[in-house]
This record gives structure tokens, C-alpha cells and sequence, in this order.
RNA sequence: CGGGGCGUAGCGCAGCUUGGUUAGCGCACCUGCCUUGGGCGCAGGGGGUCGGAGGUUCGAAUCCUCUCGCCCCGACCA
């Protein structure tokens, strides 16, 4: 492809409200417009990226024997009514009337489309298993866009989803995904975890997500070093580490005005964590919660509800109505009512609210001053041991660029997904599901592979293979060997990777600053340059992006040695 | 949805507090000359309903009201 024939508006200073590494250098460089909030254009060379991505998709998701097929975005109400997400799904679901009034949807997923498909058209088990997938447009109204195409409201996804007799073949199904994911992760050249998740919305026994570390991540992953636990902190485990505490006998401590732990614990000269961190809670099953952190911890809430169901920390009012007492007093000793305790807290000595206006307690055994129920309601923070090994744990931000989920019969049941097995009962059948999203690999992998001058693509998502910059188009010998290495380079076939190179030659009339500055900032892994300098001396050069690494290499046999270093690049 | 910030040329910004000729600067863009190893140089030029609506005023980019949009933090995230 010649430059001047390709549309890349690179920019010399980014849009302001561009934060994150991905989003700045992915406009600056000409890869991406902003149409609205969570709503990108892909222009011409961030399309071929995604397109690169899409085949590793593919090839990998055929290779475990995953057949293509495309569904429509624009779904009946019904279905979706009929599985209870139309109703449980809030704002986040675009939602729309047809002429004829028939309530309508935008796709955000396809569990229901796909399930509705089975259920009409596999009757037996042996049409089973089967696993479908597509690529295709997604609509989700996101309460908040951000980070340019790390979180659109309207994104491509690689969405794939088994049907099994049983939970074996689910079991199998699952690991057949989980592996391809590897496969299509490290082809795309990234770092990542696979983590274990909540299944939240998806419904189901078993999920992972699939991420990568990046400062730029929503998602923090509690990993340990040592047994190789590895979570999300929407659901990982840990313990606290114990600390040391202070023997004493009970004893009222005057604390005029000290409500929040830090005040507490500055104002008596005490760790934070020799506190018990006391939150009343109302739920609409039990009343009135106490729960019992220590001062160190947070609440974390998904946890809890997982005990208790849902629940709201109450009022000021409410506090003071059922307790008698100011928040920042409270405590558990003669609660009336179900208290639940991280297990932190099992052991040691506390100080606590006194549930008296100013006063906290000193000297508070568990166990023997207040009884509780233990449970571990914390967020695992870094520092916490591993809940399998007790190693320290540590915390890591992360993109989730994929996610698998054993959804089991959530949505052949309601959908009456059922076929007959070998004895003529009708089964359920036995439903996994599995996300990739294409821009999020290419964003993420620009988030963990950048520097100041630009991108760094591995060469099997690089919109181009190689780009050749003669500096002056005014000089004859440059623009004659130029032209030759674009068209023997783009033609080279290699059985390596049943292809030709995409050569991107820089026809422009520019100065090489211009050319060099450009070519940094789009970042195709292999720069050929071609200067007057150089060519005095009978060689040219190559440059890998990645490493900066210049080579000279002679004009004799040019052609062999640039596919030479393009094949020892990453 | 809560908190904060920002809307002036394609991009980055100044001007607004304290209203007053024709709204400025840099980059980008166009023309010509020049130059060719890290976003050259010189000269000339085009491009603006100052996000929108209403109001105050002799006069509004500037003051007031409403509204729309975008970004960041948080909540949410199938």
C-alpha cells in the first residue's frame, strides 16, 4: 500500500480529552474518530488491525471445531422477556418500538438468540454438541464510556456458545474455549491472566475472565506469587494479616467527637486495625445487620449480599432510632440482631463503639463479649495472605479482554431448549458461553506495548508487516530502490505464514522528520530506511520498532535479510 | 445516577474576572519559492453562527437563566 493512496490523519498534539495511552495514541496516529460518548470510527488502518485479530479469531475457534454464523442485532422483546432479562436489565439495554408498536431491543449479548435457535432447530442428542459463534456488533448503553475504545457503547464481539447433553460435555466444551482463548491471547501478543470471576448477570455455576495487566485496567486481580491463586477482587479471597493487639480488660474510653476509624485510632494512638469497624445495615429480609470489619478492611459488598441477599447501610436516623446512639459509636456488644463478621476478627482483642455518644470500648474479646457469624466480607487488598497458600497476596489492575461462562440450563429452560437422549427423555441441554472483544485486544495491547514516540505492534496484529521510508523523493536512487523492495517484499511468499507481506511504502513528498515521526507513531514493527547517507555507502537500514534497533544491511540480497530480521522480530 | 472539569477554526490554546472597533496565537491546511537523516525556512492566503436557546444592555465570546455535548472520579457494568 502506498501512503499517499491510504488514508492515515495522524495529528501532531491529541485531542484533550483523551486520557488513557491506548485512546491518545489510536487518534493521534489516525486509527480511530470519536463520533459521540462510547462511539468510535475505525478508520482505515485500525480496521486492518481488527480484521487481523479477527482472523486469529477465527482460525482459532474453528480449529475446536466452533462454526461461524451471523445474528441479527434488532431482537424481539419477547425472548428476552421470556428469560426475565428484558425486566432484570435496567437502562442498560437500548430499547425501541418497530412501527408496529412491537417492543424491540439492541442486541447486548446473545444467550437468548442463540438459545432460541437450539430450541427450534436440535431435536436429538445426536446433534450434539454444537458450538456457535460470530462476529458482530454489540450495543450496550454503558453508564460510563471511557477510555476510548477500552468501554464503547458499541463494540465488536467474538461471542461463541456451546450446547452439551451434560455437564461433562459442557466441562469439555469450556476447556476447548479456555484453551483456544490462550491460543488467540498470546498470537495477539499479550500479557495475560486467566482469573476466576463472578457470573453475575450471565447467571451460572463457573466464569473466568481472561486479563490483561494494564495501569489503564477497570478491574483489580488479586494474584499470589506463590500457588499461582489468582482472582478477581469482585470474588477473591483472602486473609487479613494478623496483628498484633493489645491485651486489656474492658473499659469505657472517652472519645469526644471521634467517629471514623482514622479519628479513633489517631486520637488513642492506635493502629487502625485494633478497631472494629462497626456498619449497620438494613436488609429487606432481616431488618437490621451489624457488620464487623476490622479497621483495616472495606466491605465488600457482593459478598455480603451473597449471605444476607440485598441490603443498604442505614440512615443516620435509623441508626440512632434502633441503636440509640450517633454512627462512629455503635458496636456489637448486646446488638439485637444478626451480626455478621469478617473472620478477621475471630480472634484478638478491639476497640470498639461503646453505643454511647462519645465513648468507644477497649478490651472487646470476639466470641466472648458479642457472638457473630464469620465470613470472610472483606476486600482482599494487597498485603492479605493467598486463601490457599497464605503467601501475600498482590494487587493488579487489569483490562478483561474475554470471559467464559458455564451458564448450565439458565436459558434452556426458560427457552425450552431440550432434545431427546439416547432413551427418548427430553433433557435440557447444557449451555456454556464466551466473549472476546476484538477492540479491547487491540486497545490493551497498545496499553501494555507503547513509548513516548508511539505504538509498538507485534507483527501479528500490525496493520502492516513492514514500512519503507525513503527519505528524499527527490533523490532518483532512493525512489528506484524504494519502489523495487515494495513491490519483491510484497510479493515474497512464505509458507511460513501463507501469505504476502503488507509492505506500506512512504511515497509522500515530506521531510524524513516527518516520515520518521509518523512512522514511530503508527508503529508497524519493521521500518526500511532509505537515505542518500546510507546509500553512499552501499547499505540501508532496518529498524525494529520494538526495540529501536537499527540494522545495516547491504543492498546485495536486501530482500532476504529484511524477511531475516522481520521473522527473528516479535 | 452523584461529584468535578471543559465547550472559542481540523487540533492545542489565549481572550471572559472588570461587556465596547474588524475575535487572536501556535500547529495543521492552500499557493509560490526553498529544503531533504528526526514534525525545515521564507512569503502570501483560506477557514469562526465563540456548543445552542432565551434574557439583561445602546452594545454580549464576556453578565444571568435554561439547555445540549464531551472528559475525569465514583456508583453501575449481562
Amino acid at each position: 500500500m502506498r501512503y499517499t493512496k491510504f488514508f492515515i490523519p495522524t495529528l501532531r498534539e491529541v485531542p484533550s480529552e483523551a486520557e488513557a495511552a491506548s485512546h491518545k495514541f489510536l487518534l493521534k496516529a489516525g486509527y480511530i474518530r470519536q463520533l459521540a460518548a462510547g462511539l468510535y470510527i475505525f478508520l482505515p488502518l485500525s480496521w486492518r488491525v481488527l480484521n487481523r485479530i479477527n482472523k486469529i479469531l477465527i482460525e482459532e475457534m474453528e480449529a475446536i471445531n466452533a462454526q461461524e454464523i451471523t445474528m441479527p442485532i434488532l431482537h424481539p422483546a419477547e425472548i428476552w422477556q421470556t428469560t426475565g432479562r428484558w425486566y432484570e436489565i435496567k437502562e442498560e439495554m437500548f430499547r425501541l418500538n418497530d412501527r408496529g408498536g412491537r417492543e424491540m431491543c439492541l442486541g447486548m449479548t446473545h444467550e437468548e438468540i442463540m438459545t432460541w435457535l437450539a430450541s427450534r432447530e436440535i431435536r436429538s442428542y445426536r446433534e450434539l454438541p454444537q458450538i456457535w459463534y460470530q462476529i458482530q456488533t454489540k450495543l450496550r448503553d454503558e453508564a460510563r464510556p471511557k477510555s476510548g475504545i477500552l468501554r464503547t457503547r458499541e463494540f465488536l464481539m467474538k461471542d461463541s456458545y456451546s450446547f452439551d447433553m451434560d455437564v461433562e460435555g459442557l466441562d469439555i466444551s469450556y476447556n476447548l474455549h479456555a484453551e483456544a482463548y490462550h491460543k488467540i491471547f498470546k498470537r495477539c501478543g499479550l500479557r495475560f491472566y486467566q482469573v476466576e470471576s463472578d457470573p453475575g448477570m450471565m447467571g451460572g455455576a463457573c466464569a473466568h475472565e481472561y486479563m490483561a495487566p494494564s495501569p489503564a485496567g477497570e478491574d483489580d486481580i488479586a494474584i499470589c506469587a506463590n500457588c499461582g491463586y489468582i482472582a478477581n477482587v469482585e470474588i477473591a479471597q483472602s486473609f487479613a494479616q494478623p496483628v498484633e493487639y493489645i491485651e486489656s480488660e474492658m473499659e469505657e474510653l472517652f472519645t469526644p467527637d471521634k467517629r471514623s476509624i482514622e479519628e479513633v485510632a489517631a486520637f488513642l494512638n492506635i493502629n487502625p486495625s485494633c478497631l472494629i469497624k462497626s456498619l449497620l445495615l438494613v436488609s429487606s429480609t432481616y431488618g437490621y445487620i451489624l457488620a464487623l470489619l476490622r479497621g483495616d478492611q472495606e466491605l465488600h459488598d457482593k459478598k455480603l449480599t451473597k449471605i444476607i441477599g440485598q441490603f443498604r447501610i442505614a440512615s443516620k436516623d435509623e441508626v440512632i432510632s434502633f441503636l440509640g446512639v450517633e454512627p462512629g459509636f455503635i458496636g456489637p456488644i448486646d446488638f439485637k440482631g444478626r451480626i455478621i463478621s469478617d473472620n478477621a476478627l475471630n480472634e484478638g482483642v478491639y476497640v470498639t463503639g461503646a453505643n454511647k455518644l462519645n465513648y468507644h470500648i477497649k478490651g472487646v474479646k470476639p466470641n466472648i463479649n458479642f457472638t457473630a457469624e464469620w465470613h470472610d466480607i472483606h476486600i482482599a487488598k494487597a498485603g492479605d495472605y493467598c486463601p490457599k497458600c497464605k503467601s501475600e497476596l498482590k494487587i493488579e489492575k487489569a483490562i478483561e479482554i474475554g470471559n467464559i461462562f458455564k451458564l448450565g440450563t439458565k436459558y434452556s429452560i426458560p427457552l425450552n431448549a431440550v432434545y431427546l437422549d439416547g432413551k427418548g427423555v427430553e433433557k435440557p441441554m447444557i449451555m456454556g458461553s464466551y466473549g472476546i472483544g476484538p477492540a479491547r485486544i487491540a486497545a490493551a495491547v497498545v496499553e501494555q506495548n507503547y513509548d513516548e514516540e508511539g505504538i509498538k505492534w507485534p507483527k501479528s496484529i500490525a496493520p502492516f508487516d513492514i514500512q519503507i521510508l525513503p527519505l528524499n523523493m527527490s533523490d532518483k536512487q532512493t525512489v528506484e530502490l524504494s519502489e523495487m523492495l515494495y513491490k519483491n517484499i510484497s510479493e515474497i511468499y512464505n509458507s511460513l505464514t501463507d501469505r504476502n507481506m503488507d509492505v506500506l511504502l512512504d511515497d509522500r513528498n515530506v521531510r524524513p522528520g516527518v516520515k520518521f515521526k509518523d512512522a514511530d507513531l503508527i508503529g508497524i514493527p519493521i521500518q526500511i530506511i532509505i537515505g542518500e547517507r546510507s546509500l553512499k555507502n552501499n547499505y540501508i537500514e532496518v529498524k525494529k520498532r520494538l526495540t529501536q534497533e537499527v540494522f545495516k544491511i547491504s543492498l546485495e540480497r536486501a530482500e532476504a535479510s529484511i524477511v531475516k530480521i522481520y521473522y527473528e522480530t516479535e
